[in-house]
DNA sequence: AGAGCAATAT
DNA sequence: TATATTGCTC
């Protein structure tokens, strides 16, 4: 995990250290295109850039050099009337590594995590993916590879989510209550599966009462990273294009948060250990 | 070891 | 309120 951050992160400060250093640039208020020239060719003049805009193409680039972030903005298929590829980052972060820090293995607590709509979704995903029988804590974890997602963070979801599930399939008629927003935002599953070893499917006899909105996201806790290889064969090849993951940050002390693969029936990089 | 669950803590 | 943790059984 952190072996292979600091990999990367080697990786990239010998990118780095063959740029330009700073003096070798125009500074940031120069525009490269003298004026003149900008309207003779009908060039609209350049956005003003300022240090911010610079840390945030940084970040950009450091990212998708690391594979997502959870607190990228992702966005999947149909997500947020979408227009436009990029989305907006934050202004925190740079101290996107460790919450704890790799050798100091002395207690810092992990933000608690927040179930995001995005996460929620791939969880539900996964559990649908799996068979009723293999979804457990641990399996879910691997699948849904999200940096930094705790077995203890799934299995405590899923216990919550089970609870959920029983209750709207046991009054089978009425919605969910008001509390139940999060669960409510994704189509119950149907467990028909019986799953030896195989991806089940989402089929498409969900009693889908919800309504579907809100969006409230925020982030939390520290990556971890390893590799790990699950297979799935599965025979349809679900377009899984999906991302997610927006978290942003809860409290001051935390980083990113990432998962890789969109696919489930690649391999997938696991979290933990 | 880890799943599952209810109670309890934060 | 949502999520984490604990304590217990299997």
């Amino acid at each position: 995990m952190c072996e292979e951050a600091s990999r990367i992160d080697d990786g990239i400060a010998d990118w780095e250290a063959g740029l330009p250093s700073a003096a070798d640039l125009p500074p940031l208020s120069q525009s490269l295109i003298p004026p003149e020239l900008a309207s003779a060719f009908k060039i609209s003049p350049e956005p003003i850039r300022t240090m911010l805009d610079v840390n945030r193409a940084s970040h950009t680039t450091f990212s998708s050099l690391r594979g997502p972030t959870v607190d990228d903005q992702v966005m999947e298929d149909s997500e947020c009337g979408g227009s436009d590829p990029k989305k907006s980052r934050r202004a925190e972060d740079e101290g996107i590594e460790n919450f704890g820090g790799c050798e100091q293995g002395k207690a810092v607590k992990r933000p608690r995590l927040v179930w995001t709509p995005q996460l929620h979704k791939r969880f539900v995903d996964v559990v649908a993916h799996l068979g009723l029988k293999n979804a457990v804590p641990k399996t879910i974890m691997q699948l849904m590879n999200v940096e930094g997602l705790t077995r203890e963070n799934v299995a405590s979801h899923l216990q919550k989510y089970r609870l959920y599930v029983k209750r709207m399939q046991g009054l089978s008629d009425e919605g969910p209550s008001p509390s139940d927003h999060l669960f409510a935002s994704t189509p119950l599953p149907s467990f028909n599966e019986s799953s030896s070893g195989n991806g089940g499917n989402n089929s498409h006899n969900n009693s889908n009462k919800n309504s579907n909105h809100h969006v409230g996201m925020q982030m939390m806790m520290g990556n971890v990273n390893s590799e790990g290889g699950f297979h799935h064969h599965h025979h349809h090849h679900h377009h899984y294009q999906q991302q997610y993951g927006n978290m942003m940050e809860q409290q001051r002390d935390w980083s990113g948060n990432k998962f890789n693969t969109n696919n489930y029936s690649r391999h997938v990089t696991q979290n933990n250990k």
